[in-house]
DNA sequence: CTGACTGTATTATATCAGTAATACAGTCAG
DNA sequence: CTGACTGTATTACTGATATAATACAGTCAG
């Protein structure tokens, strides 16, 4: 039963994005595994302190994009492939890096100073466990 | 006079927002200096093809933020002061690099992971400019 | 079978971003 | 002074996000 305990809202970001994103983490880094059951949407909605609808709207999302499957009665589960979890995790990174890369550049940094930066806030951030 | 047709909108984030980025941008990266005036809220909505309002907004935002100084019929101009503009820079790189940190750490990357992204991508993105 | 859970669907309302169409007041070149 | 620009303000509309309150149907343990 995959743990939504975790997941913090902000409101900067549709909500239902949000728990699909949260999802998504969670295959990619294998957290989750195929065939994990979600808890259902009325008590992940009461848990998240969020509407009924908004948990659907997530939930609908995640069937359209393949790596969940509902049905009345027996609840909503993951089911994925290991090439599937590759290719989200792939195209995920390439798309925040892209993103995160284009931004800096605009701000004037150049290739040494990036990941210099990176370097120094990684430490920072949580303590810095080395891997 | 601030030039903005190289900002193209995308349709994830609220365009008032962008156009604040835009100019805060040009700010960080030198691009534009102090005393240096926008176009007038009526030919930038032009320009970009969105309602005025919108870009009244955005310069609202900029005036309360206080690098903007607006007075009726004389026009918008920016002022800052090389200490704000460094401030900007430094808060900035330092949210967006925390916020992608954050987000690869929970795909399961460790620090060399990243840095070699980092790397890699960056070569990719732009026909790589050595700096 | 019954009841309590599951997913699913519908309708109504509120808020916010953005559009649209005006109106008004300050500045300044002609 | 006049007119054309400037910023500023107001009201009304649309679409998306989220809430709220239901209603209905499938599953399954007791």
């Amino acid at each position: 039963m995959l743990d939504f305990t975790a997941l913090k809202l902000d409101d900067q970001t549709p909500i239902y994005q949000q728990v699909v994103r949260y999802v998504k983490l969670a295959i990619i880094s294998g957290t989750a595994s195929s065939g994990e059951e979600l808890p259902s949407r009325r008590f992940l909605s009461a848990l998240l302190g969020v509407n009924p609808n908004t948990i659907q709207k997530a939930c609908r999302l995640m069937e359209e994009e393949g790596f969940l499957q509902s049905a009345a009665g027996s609840g909503s589960s993951l089911s994925f492939t290991p090439e599937m979890a590759a290719e989200m995790k792939r195209a995920l990174l390439r798309e925040e890096t892209l993103r995160y890369l284009d931004s800096v550049k605009k701000m004037g940094l150049g290739r040494q100073a990036v990941l210099a930066l990176v370097e120094d806030l990684w430490a920072e951030e949580t303590g810095g466990e080395e891997r």
